[in-house]
RNA sequence: UGCCCUAUGGUGUAGUGGUAGCACGUCAGCCUUUGGAGCUGUAAGCCCUGGUUCGAACCCAGGUAGGGCAGCCA
C-alpha cells in the first residue's frame, strides 16, 4: 500500500492517508460501489464510482461491486445488467469482487438470532401506523412499543416463525432494542427486518423476510472487510447505528464517511423523478440522449475520459452545492478536442452554385482528419459545382464583424477553394434558394499565393455526393432547477425546446462508413455521433453530443 | 422550534495560526485554412459579531443562512 504524493487532496482522501500512517486497518484498503438495483446509473453515480474506485486504486486497495438488494419489491436484473454495464464502460473492474448482499442473506439473519440472544432485538407486533405513532416527533421522544420486553426466547420463536412464512406481511417486525427517546430517530429501536412474500429476483422465493438497510449495509461492509465506506449526505444520521451493529456484534469496524451528492444545473438527479419521465413518456427511455443516466450519456456521445475528468474536477467535500453543466461540458470538449475525427456536416444547408466551375468536373480535395493530432491523418472529399453551405453563414446586409459569405464577399471553402458571392436567387416569399458565386482556381487547397487574407471559412458538401441524414439537436432538459428535486411540478419546469430535430442535413460521403461508438466533430459546428438506437445505414442519425464554443454568438448579440 | 451537517470570487474546490491559490465561467487582446483549439491578460471571494493572538479563512463564543432526519425505501 502506497499513499500518492501529489494526489488530488480532499478530505476524504486526507483521512485515508492519515488511517495508513497510523495502522489503523490491517488490510490494504477495500472501499465499495453499493448500487441498489432499482434502476439506471447516472452521473451523480459516476461521482461516487470514481471516487471508490479510483481511491482503491490510488492507494493499491481494491473497489468492490456491491448490489445492495434487499428489496425484492423494486429490484430487477435488467437493472443489474445495465449497472454492470456502465461501470465498465467508465473504465472500472471490480475484478473478482462481484458481490450481492442477498448472499449474505443467512449470515444476516445469523447475526439477528445474536441481537436477540443479547436481548439487542425483538419481534414487534405493533401495525406499520402503530409503530410510526409510537416512534414520536422530532422534537417529541417515542414510546416503548409493547411488544418491546418479550422474552428472548419468544423472540427467537417468533423470528424463526417469521422466517419461516408463517405470518404475513405486515404483521411483524424484527426491531433493534437502543432507545426510542433518543434524539436520533434512526436509533429509536430501528427496524430490522420486515416479513416480504415475495420472490427476490436472485434467491427466489426462499426468504419471507428481508434485511433493511442499515442493518445490511453496515454488515455487509464488516464482512467484506470494507475500510472505508464512502455514501452520501443523507446518512450521515445513520452513522451511530452503523457503529452501532458492528460495536455490539465485535466484528471488522469499517469506517462510513460521508460526502455530497452531485448536483448538476438544468436536471434533476433523483431516480424517482428520472423514472417518472421515462414512465411519462417526456424522454424516450433511460437511455433518452437528454438523461443524465450513464446510458444517455453514452448515446449522446459522451466518453468515460470526459465523465472521469469531470468527476475528478468537481472535486469531493461535504457541502451541498451545484455545478454548472458548462463544467461537465469543458471536460467533454477538451477530450473529443484531442480525439475526435474532423468532418463536415451541413445541419441548415442552402445552395450555392459556382458559376464558373465545370458542369460536370469532380474533384477530391485531401481534408486533415485531427488538426490536434496529425497522425489521424487525411481523407478525400469531393467536389463539384452545386454545394450546400450553412443558411446561417450567409448574410444579404452583413454587420462590419461577419466575416462570412454575403454579396461581393469572398470566403475559403474549407480545404478547397475561395469563393466570392455574385448573386442571391430567392423564391416568392424572400428565401433564399441558391447563392451564386465564383470561385477562384488559383486558391487550390484553400490559400492563394499573393497572400491575400480571406478571414472566414465555411464548411461545406458537394450536393451530389452528400448524404441525407438527420440531426438530433439537444438542449437542458430543464429550464430551471432551483429547488433540486423536492417540491414543484417537475413537468412544469421541463424545457420545452429539449429536442430539436433537424431532418434535411447534408454531411460528407466519408461518413457512410461512420461508426457506432465514434464521436465527430463536423467542424465549425460540434461534436456528433450516430445514434445508437434509430441510425440506420439507409437513414443516418446523429446526436450533437455537445456544441463547439460559439464567440460569434456573442459578437453578434452585442 | 429536538438532533446532525455545512458556510472561501458567478460556479466548483484548495488552503488547518504567517502575502487567499487552482479550475470552469466572464471580459479583453494575440493567433488561426474550424469565429474551434491554443496563448496572454482582466475583474471578482473568506456569512455576521465579538474574543484569544504580534498575527485568524483556520482556534473559542454567540448569531445568521442553507441542507438532512419522524419508510416495514435505499
Amino acid at each position: 500500500m502506497s499513499i500518492p504524493d501529489n494526489s488530488a487532496s480532499d478530505f476524504i482522501r486526507n483521512i485515508i492517508s492519515n488511517d495508513i500512517n497510523s495502522g489503523k486497518f490491517d488490510s490494504s484498503i477495500i472501499t465499495r460501489f453499493p448500487p441498489e438495483p432499482n434502476g439506471y446509473l447516472h452521473i451523480g453515480h459516476a461521482k461516487s464510482i470514481c471516487l471508490n474506485f479510483g481511491v482503491a486504486n490510488e492507494y493499491g486497495g481494491i473497489c468492490h461491486l456491491r448490489f445492495d438488494d434487499t428489496n425484492p419489491t423494486r429490484e430487477d436484473v435488467e437493472y443489474v445488467e445495465s449497472i454492470k454495464t456502465d461501470v465498465k464502460w467508465l473504465g472500472y473492474d471490480w475484478q473478482d469482487h462481484l458481490y450481492f448482499a442477498s448472499d449474505y442473506f443467512d449470515q444476516l439473519y445469523d447475526f439477528a438470532v445474536v441481537l436477540i440472544e443479547k436481548g439487542l432485538a425483538y419481534v414487534d407486533s405493533l401495525s406499520a401506523d402503530d409503530i410510526r405513532r409510537y416512534r414520536g416527533t422530532l422534537t417529541e421522544p417515542g414510546q416503548d412499543s409493547p411488544y418491546r420486553d418479550r422474552s428472548i426466547e419468544d423472540n427467537l420463536a417468533l423470528f424463526e416463525q417469521m422466517k419461516k412464512g408463517q405470518f404475513e406481511d405486515g404483521t411483524h417486525v424484527l426491531r433493534a432494542k437502543i432507545d426510542m427517546a433518543s434524539p436520533n430517530l434512526n436509533l429509536r429501536d430501528p427496524t430490522l427486518y420486515r416479513i416480504r412474500k415475495m420472490p427476490h429476483h436472485r434467491t427466489g422465493d426462499i426468504w419471507k423476510i428481508y434485511p433493511m438497510y442499515d442493518f445490511a449495509h453496515s454488515l455487509s461492509d464488516s464482512i467484506e472487510g470494507v475500510t472505508h465506506s464512502l455514501c452520501t449526505l443523507e446518512f450521515e444520521d445513520h452513522r451511530p447505528l452503523y457503529d452501532w451493529f458492528l460495536d455490539v456484534l465485535q466484528v471488522h469496524r469499517s469506517q462510513q464517511i460521508e460526502f455530497a451528492r452531485l448536483n448538476l444545473s438544468n436536471t434533476v438527479m433523483s431516480k424517482r423523478m428520472l423514472r417518472d419521465l421515462v414512465e411519462n413518456r417526456h424522454v424516450s427511455g433511460w437511455d433518452d440522449p437528454r438523461m443524465p443516466t450513464i446510458s444517455g450519456l453514452r448515446r449522446r456521445g459522451y466518453t468515460p475520459e470526459a465523465i472521469r475528468m469531470f468527476c475528478h474536477e468537481i472535486g469531493i467535500a461535504k457541502r451541498d452545492t451545484e455545478v454548472e453543466s458548462a463544467l461537465l461540458e469543458h471536460c467533454l470538449r477538451t477530450n473529443l478536442n484531442l480525439t475526435a475525427p474532423r468532418v463536415m456536416g451541413v445541419i441548415d444547408p442552402v445552395k450555392v452554385v459556382l458559376i464558373n466551375y465545370p458542369e460536370d468536373l469532380v474533384e477530391e480535395f485531401d481534408a486533415v482528419n485531427n488538426p490536434e493530432d496529425l497522425s489521424m491523418g487525411t481523407r478525400k472529399v469531393p467536389f463539384s459545382r452545386e454545394l450546400f453551405i450553412e443558411r446561417e453563414d450567409f448574410m444579404e446586409t452583413p454587420s462590419s464583424k461577419f466575416f462570412r459569405l454575403a454579396p461581393g464577399k469572398e470566403v475559403r471553402l474549407r480545404a478547397a477553394y475561395y469563393i466570392t458571392c455574385v448573386d442571391v436567387i430567392k423564391n416568392v416569399d424572400g428565401l433564399i434558394t441558391e447563392i451564386h458565386c465564383t470561385y477562384d482556381p488559383d486558391s487550390r487547397g484553400g490559400s492563394s499565393l499573393d497572400g491575400r487574407r480571406v478571414r472566414g471559412t465555411l464548411h461545406w458538401v458537394s450536393a451530389k455526393h452528400a448524404i441525407k441524414a438527420e440531426i438530433r439537436l439537444y438542449g437542458d432538459l430543464f429550464v430551471d432547477t432551483t429547488d433540486g428535486d423536492n417540491g414543484g411540478l417537475l413537468t412544469d419546469r421541463l424545457n420545452p425546446h429539449s429536442l430539436t430535430v433537424m431532418t434535411e442535413c447534408y454531411v460528407e460521403p466519408s461518413l457512410a462508413e461512420s461508426s457506432q461508438g465514434v464521436t465527430y466533430q463536423f467542424e465549425r459546428q460540434g461534436y456528433f455521433c450516430l445514434d445508437s438506437v434509430d441510425s440506420t445505414p439507409g437513414q443516418l442519425v446523429f446526436n450533437r453530443t455537445v456544441s463547439l464554443r460559439d464567440s460569434w454568438s456573442k459578437v453578434n448579440k452585442s
